[in-house]
RNA sequence: GUGGCUGUAGCUCAAUCGGUUAGAGCACCGGUCUGUGGCACCGGGGGUUGCGGGUUCAAUUCCCGUCAGCCACCCCA
């Protein structure tokens, strides 16, 4: 048997391609609506790029080596250290609020599973300068109608929502000190993956106390931002937070999505950055993992680029997404790419096929003929078999007059006319 | 990186208790068809049974290792 890919790799086979090409027609579409223009960026990138932001200890999940010239390098495992050193570098003279998408290949040397593979593609829609809240209605509008452009429902997939400051508040109201925020964060990120019991064993640990525990736990089950409001409107530290969530759901509303999404301050993502509202995208099955995740890192540039602009953005996998459409059925089969298949009645007329092919392939048609001479029988089946709509029959007097058959593989009529006329007719 | 399960043709699978030349359907190529496709019938190519070793007179079958896939953990692009 012949050496496959490389475990995580992908041979996109003209099958697969076509639903990856699917995917990402739309992901390009649903930007270009939100007028957000496509950049690019280095596949290959030092691997102080992302040493700076995350530290040794995930180096070792990077796909990474030493390159010819002695340079530490690595395939780029996320798109947001190169979006934030380009911005950064153009930062003055970029109109603001910067509206950027990218679809990278990522890649991440780590052993696959289920919807994660050592490489993907992922699309990276980012908004720069824009503090308010209203950017960030925008942002996960964008997710949400690329849900929506592939034809699932609200009854699919949801958005859980949260904010980090929201979070950060309630947290050190209900007793926790800072220095217990990080693990409090990791705790409540990993609830409902595991045991009920564990999970609230390890918060008591991480804030030291039963009481402080039982406070936690009654917020984060609270799933409507009303009854939060009516429980922590009081607290000062607390209500500016829920203010700016209130409107933040308002927007979506008004944006069309409001059944779309729901409080959940389970949701803190890994990423040490983001600094603001974050949310994350799952099937409402609860089969995959998270679909789309993203929020605002308004302090990320700075670190990175040495420059002070507020930002958010998201990314989203081509796997899980394909798994999740594949699965229902929702990836619309390749229609038949071949217009004309150009068929001869003798060998003597190749030169005659081969220059009726050229001339409706200047007319933009796909067009194929057989490449090794055949019966007119075994050309018309290869037409079939490729899927042309259309045959153009040339035969041996009708053509010397002039003359071309065309015809209709899928009726299974047929008409004879003058070539010219059926140029003209294109 | 850790653990569990699984590897036979491109795909889906078969092969008695370990038994001698590993089969079938689909797909592909061709023939019937000096001429207008899909159907039908017939034929053909395609396998180191993932790979390596062991036990045995004999291994697709049993054992060990390894590689790969799936699933979970870790972690989260």
């Amino acid at each position: 048997m012949a050496q496959g890919a490389l475990p995580g790799f992908r041979d996109f086979y003209p099958e697969q391609f076509a639903e990856r090409a699917y995917i990402m027609d739309v992901w390009r579409r649903v930007l270009r609506r939100y007028a957000f223009s496509e950049y690019d960026g280095p596949p290959l990138e030092p691997l102080d790029l992302y040493r700076k932001k995350s530290g040794d200890e995930l180096v070792g999940q990077l796909y990474s080596f030493t390159d010819k010239g002695d340079r530490e390098v690595t395939m780029r495992p996320e798109m947001t250290p190169t979006f934030a050193r380009m911005v950064a570098a153009r930062a003055n003279s970029l109109r603001k609020p910067v509206r950027w998408f990218s679809i990278p290949q990522l890649f991440r040397y780590e052993r696959q599973q289920k919807g994660r593979l050592r490489e993907h593609f992922q699309l990276n829609a980012d908004i720069v300068g824009e503090a308010s809240v209203t950017a960030d209605a925008e942002l996960l509008s964008i997710a949400l109608d690329i849900m929506r452009e592939f034809g699932l429902t609200s009854s699919d997939v949801r958005a859980g929502v949260s904010d980090r400051r929201l979070l950060q508040a309630l947290v050190l109201e209900a007793g926790a000190s800072e220095d217990a925020l990080s693990a409090v964060y990791a705790v409540i990120d990993k609830r409902g993956r595991e045991p009920v019991a564990i999970s609230r064993e390890k918060l008591e640990k991480a804030v030291g106390s039963s009481h402080v525990a039982d406070k936690i736990d009654e917020f984060l089950g609270i799933t409507d931002i009303d009854n939060l409001f009516q429980r922590y409107g009081a607290v000062e530290s607390i209500a500016q937070h829920l203010d700016r969530l209130r409107a933040y759901f308002q927007y979506l509303n008004a944006l069309g999505f409001a059944d779309w999404v729901k409080l959940d301050l389970s949701i803190v993502r890994g990423l040490a950055y983001y600094t603001g509202i974050v949310f994350e995208l799952f099937d409402t099955a609860g089969e995959y993992r998270a679909i789309c995740g993203g929020g605002r890192y308004d302090t990320l540039l700075e670190t990175l680029g040495g420059v002070d602009l507020p930002a958010l953005g998201f990314g989203m996998g081509d796997v899980v997404v394909g798994e999740l459409l594949r699965s229902r059925g929702m990836i619309p089969a390749t229609p038949p790419r071949t217009d004309y298949w150009v068929a001869g009645e003798e060998e003597a007329l190749t030169p005659q096929v081969m220059s009726v092919a050229a001339e409706l392939r200047r007319h933009d048609r796909s067009v194929e003929y057989s490449l090794k001479p055949q019966q007119l029988s075994r050309q018309l089946k290869s037409a079939a078999a490729a899927g042309a709509s259309h045959a153009v029959i040339l035969k041996t007097e009708r053509f010397a007059a002039g003359e071309v058959t065309v015809r209709n593989l899928e009726a299974g009529t047929e008409q004879s006319m003058p070539l010219e006329d059926f140029i003209n007719s294109l």
